[in-house]
DNA sequence: ACCTGAACACCGTTCAAGT
DNA sequence: ACCTGAACACCGTTCAAGT
């Protein structure tokens, strides 16, 4: 009991780690509108000038951000497997990563080719799109839908709701479903046919499979060197 | 000359399309930070709360954004063509109209079941996957991806940037461009080796057509009855 | 019906100053 | 090196009041 304590944690020094895992975790729990510099100093117990020694702006805390939770990607070996295998390990993976944290993935988005994990990412996924002869520019491109295939199955999962109680989310959804069902059936048969799955995906994992499915076949497709007739 | 006059335009009263035409101009000028209530309220020589009449809050507002950017969406006539034609055809007509408005695509993509133009988009495009074998549940799935990649399409468009001069995109291209390849060239060969696309877009038509079909082939590959062995 | 005035509770950021 | 105080120029929104 030297010193002294503040709220309920020990007071220790600010650094920039602290920051990103105290934003992190804010946004996981309150929504990223909650990350502010002002509050992040509050819960810190600090100024908000403070966080200006350690971050040029909020932007690039948003980058550090970023490249913490990249960190956490873990690339398999290469491997002689055949490439839309080494694909979909390498976006099963980026997705594993992005789901526990869903409410900075947009962040990550705009951000892979800021940091060194988010390099080694895409230095790996040009590979394997090389690999099954994409050009450097094909490969680019490609890269880049992946990235954001990924980030969109996790940020536009129906019924999603970071940061908001179980209570309120199923209040919200039940309000939306409503007002799916709520439309002409002659005019929307499809629609209100489909009020369940656009507001609620019942079944997460065919959620996310579909998702990496029609990328990868995506890519099958529009592969170099296919019969390519429709 | 009776009356008094606004600035350089006839002040005219406020209304609705009004407020949402100067709102998506704005955004296309200046980007949609640009676009605050004070400053929507200020362009149209008012007070910010005169807008509150209009619109309950700001994201109504973007409502009406999403809803009058639709609007400008014509569906083709119905057709006995295949499946993968009509959702061509109906993912390019959104294509286009997205790309007439990046700045506020964004807004589209959150948006479409909220208003009437969204939601014949959506019937048309759920009928079109239906038809190809989909079930409810796939289809909405789907749809929501179809809306997302052509979104990503028009947004992440590399080189774009909107709100920024000609010679402000040039620079901010160049300097990208340029920390991309000062990488290491042992580590990261095959990203320097895509710097070029990864910050300028070379070959729009190219850039759009690999990104449809890119998302036609994947739901083609995924079509329940495929041969699906990989 | 349509708009204003004043006020509230926030933002990010700069700059000079403290230790 | 690391943090504070005070201030600036913004936000969205509410509420009572005006015409």
């Amino acid at each position: 009991m030297a010193r002294k304590r503040a709220e309920t944690a020990v007071k220790e020094r600010l650094t920039r780690e602290r920051i990103v895992d105290c934003a992190i975790t804010l946004a996981g729990t309150e929504g990223l509108e909650a990350v502010t510099i002002r509050r992040l100093a509050q819960d810190q117990g600090v100024t908000p000038m403070a966080l200006y020694w350690h971050f040029k702006d909020k932007d690039r805390l948003f980058d550090g951000i970023a490249e913490k939770v990249l960190s956490d990607v873990t690339l398999p070996p290469e491997s002689d497997d055949p490439w839309p295998e080494q694909l979909r390990v390498l976006l099963s993976e980026l997705l594993a990563v992005l789901r526990a944290h869903p409410a900075v993935a947009d962040l990550v988005k705009t951000r892979v080719l800021l940091s060194e994990p988010g390099l080694q990412l895409a230095e790996r996924t040009l590979g394997v799109l090389r690999s099954a002869g994409f050009t450097a520019e094909q490969s680019a491109q490609l890269s880049g839908h992946a990235l954001q295939t990924i980030v969109a199955l996790v940020t536009q999962e129906p019924g999603l709701m970071v940061g908001e109680d179980p209570a309120a989310r199923e209040e919200h959804i039940r309000l939306k479903r409503a007002s799916l069902q709520a439309l002409s059936p002659e005019r929307y048969p499809l629609t209100v046919a489909s009020a369940d799955a656009f507001t609620d995906c019942g079944n997460e994992p065919a959620y996310f499979e579909l998702g990496l499915d029609l990328f990868i076949e995506g890519v099958r497709g529009v592969q170099p060197g296919q019969s390519d007739q429709r």
